[in-house]
DNA sequence: TCAAAAGTGTTCTTGATACACCCATGC
DNA sequence: GCATGGGTGTATCAAGAACACTTTTGA
């Protein structure tokens, strides 16, 4: 079949649920918003995102978008559903994949506190009216994540390097959306035996200071291989 | 924006993965494929599809597919995978969003004996040489609906209205791809509470009658709702 | 010496697994 | 009466949930 222009076509996109954990400040998830420069919702905040050209792929749109518009250039991307409805955007049919993004705040390049990219937390995402059905979008990030996150240690991408067991707490608390015991949660996630203990601490304030671990990529990458089921 | 075409548009396709289950034959899970009428891959098996309309969703697309290519007009449907590799189609850019399907095979409308449309067994479409990258969403389907029937009792929609155990632990065998015992499969599966035990038995050949049951879809949208796990 | 966060074990309950025999029927 | 698939119960083990106090530090 020819290049044919017989119908019109929908146009394809890709849009971008960037999720970010500052494990400093408490209080959940924080989502990478950017300002609209033009109409519709000009001046609105809505999600990185934008057209799919003809010699890139999804995987490599999404990266350029998240880079162009975000300055975000590392991150981790899973691809979690294709939003069709026939009036998402006003101007004309417009098909959009959507990836969550794992990012590290501090990895964002500079902007990100300008006026037209910033970090949002949850109540302040709620109270934004994001544009388009971004709204939706993101609700159905947040369950995929939650999904992703019961199935394999997928936290780390959002966690620096090294890290405490109480900030990686924090982090599964934020997701799940609900609190977790902490010797429970200690006995798990050290049984997995993919956190390897640092011979440094961290020390802030006047308290005990607390055992650092980093990640092990490695035998993750060997026991998913093996097809391991990670349920928190 | 106005509709420009500054920049050519990959096109949007949508495919289905139609699987279906007859508990007579034993064996598994069978695959609803079409044979193709025009190159590339003339008279090849693929899996049913075809371009998004500008006036349908995504959803309605698969519908109408399925309807004019297969002859099936019943089916769950769900979305798990938008496909965007540069080359997957030869012709031209095809971005594609692909759907799980569940039919019961007798709901289909004719022609699908024919020679246009089939039922494979999993050792036939292994054999048949898919087209285009239809192998490969045939595999991340299977994955999908493993996943999908580990949290929540999705079958029914593959099993006739009237069922018996032994058809329903086949059933989860062959999506699972592992045998299950008995006993424990039989507690669980009612342990629910959504099989409703019928007044009618099946008889076929010298043996035990067994009890027929359906399934309970109001109690189960009442307890989904609420957000209640089924692991299997 | 006090405040604040880090760290640690045990009990109980629940669900998963393993396993073997009798039942009803048609031929 | 026998072959065939239908149907049932229990004991063991592993994992999850609940729960409170001591330790280390800086101020």
């Amino acid at each position: 079949m020819p290049h044919t222009y017989e119908h019109p076509r929908p146009a394809l996109t890709v849009d971008a649920v960037v999720f970010g954990f500052d494990p400093a400040a408490a209080g959940g998830l924080r989502l990478l918003l950017i300002r609209r420069g033009q109409a519709p919702f000009k001046g609105g905040w809505a999600l990185p995102g934008g057209f799919v050209r003809i010699g890139e792929t999804l995987d490599e749109a999404v990266r350029r978008e998240l880079s162009e518009e975000a300055g975000v250039d590392e991150a981790w991307l899973e691809q979690f559903h294709a939003f069709g409805a026939l009036k998402r955007d006003p101007r004309e049919r417009v098909v959009s994949v959507a990836y969550f993004a794992l990012v590290r705040p501090g990895e964002v390049r500079g902007g990100t506190d300008a006026d037209d990219a910033r970090w949002f937390t949850e109540p302040e995402v709620a109270a934004a009216k994001l544009a388009f059905d971004h709204a939706e979008i993101v609700a159905r990030a947040r369950e995929s994540l939650r999904e992703r996150v019961r199935r394999r240690p997928a936290g780390f991408e959002l966690l620096p390097e090294k890290f405490t067991l109480t900030e990686m707490q924090r982090l599964y608390e934020a997701v799940l959306g609900r609190t977790l015991d902490k010797r429970n949660f200690r006995k798990k996630a050290l049984s997995f035996g993919l956190l390897i203990p640092l011979d440094e601490r961290r020390r802030h304030g006047a308290h005990r200071p607390a055992q650092l671990f980093r990640f092990d990529r490695r035998k993750y990458a060997q026991l998913a291989k093996r097809g391991i089921d990670f349920e928190v």
